[in-house]
DNA sequence: CTTGGTTTGTGAAACCTTTCACAAGGGCGG
DNA sequence: CCGCCCTTGTGAAAGGTTTCACAAACCAAG
């Protein structure tokens, strides 16, 4: 048991215990390797497998009882509390951000929000009040977020994820289409809009190639 | 050469013709695969690699035409072209996407936007006409959409997702935090802005578990 | 208590991706 | 034309993830 965890297996985690606070909803006591993997598009092997790297979860000709999964998910997980975000970059995707209800519904609190334009510091968005980027490193401090978001445009994207970094968080979501590398130990993780559009655009037309020049 | 390529390969594909454009509008004449791999956190022989999947597009000595290599990938990816997109959706995610200039300025045309909400159907929003999700199928057939968004609550994701299949689009990218399965052969990505959230609380927890009881 | 049906947990095998290391090729200065 | 240096393209090795397959364990019924 236990190791390094790959993303694949955390991310797989995540949907299981989705599905599981689903089963719990509806009442269900217990629930199979193989009902797990469905919704997923996992095997029940790799259920197994995954749940097996942090202990024995279940018993044997019975399944998982899905209350004590689903809590011994939500600590794997660090789920068993909730997170506090700052978000930078009060733009488009940050205001759809602040209006996301789904964030707080599943334990992430965005505590403070930045923007450098003088126009919106200081007014409110979905009742939370915008401060000036200037302040990023004592208010993120002051209300101890633990996850920094990065909404702002490419060019200082790199800037703002060092000074998150800096102001005291532990892991940063980046919306900028723009790889960057962790500092100090910060993970850093991207999503980029674009990407999955070009992968989508790569698999249509090698669909093409492969039916069009392929006759 | 070529056989399946993993998604991996065709993100960092994705990943070095940005860098390359960057390149091109900075006047480079040549690139080696070093140079390459460094904004994608890849090696020199990855990427040499993924090209060769594809061909030999390098000169041994010298490294890769710039301009040479941008069409190339832009042909591989698919995207010597401009692709339709029909999106689903127009709460606060489905706005912010509109609204995103980024899509339109890498070839990424949303062409009709739909929603069920009889207040928005009708309005424009960032010029685009918001058409009833009952008219789908007839307007996506109608301007040629090749990707569809989705852009809607959980509850309906899997059914809208259906019914872009069904008007024809070959590709679908997914906003709401569930995993949809591809039907007829229609590609989907889910984009997950939660289960990213909770990959880094993962990681922030297991940073602490080993710190905190390694001791 | 024993038998039978079921499902977990897990080594081993298969598969896939990344890294290594080097021969082959190309340009340039002399 | 020659020799040197540089970088590609690529088999082979290493490393990682997924699938397989089965013994061990549990429950229920008789």
């Amino acid at each position: 048991m236990s190791g390094r965890i790959s993303d694949s297996t955390v991310r797989r985690l995540s949907l299981y215990l989705r599905m599981l606070r689903d089963l719990e909803r509806a009442g269900a006591e217990f629930v199979s390797s193989s009902q797990l993997a469905e919704p997923s598009g996992a095997t029940s092997a790799q259920v197994r497998k995954d749940l097996s790297h942090f202990g024995s979860f279940g018993k044997r000709g019975r399944g998982y009882s899905v209350e004590g999964l689903v809590r011994a998910l939500e600590e794997i997980l660090g789920l068993s509390r909730s997170w506090r975000i700052a978000l930078v970059g009060v733009g488009k995707i940050g205001t759809a951000l602040l209006g996301y209800g789904g964030l707080a519904a599943r334990g992430f609190d965005v505590v403070a929000a930045f923007d450098v334009d003088e126009a919106k510091v200081g007014t409110r968005v979905y009742g939370l009040r915008i401060r000036p980027v200037t302040d990023l490193r004592p208010v993120v401090a002051a209300c101890g977020a633990e996850i920094g978001v990065v909404a702002t445009p490419t060019e200082v994207a790199a800037e703002i994820a060092a000074a998150l970094g800096r102001a005291g968080v532990g892991a940063i979501l980046n919306f900028a289409p723009i790889e960057l590398s962790e500092v100090n130990g910060v993970p850093i993780r991207t999503v980029d809009i674009v990407l999955e559009l070009e992968g989508l655009s790569y698999l249509m037309s090698e669909v093409g190639r492969r039916t069009g020049s392929g006759a």
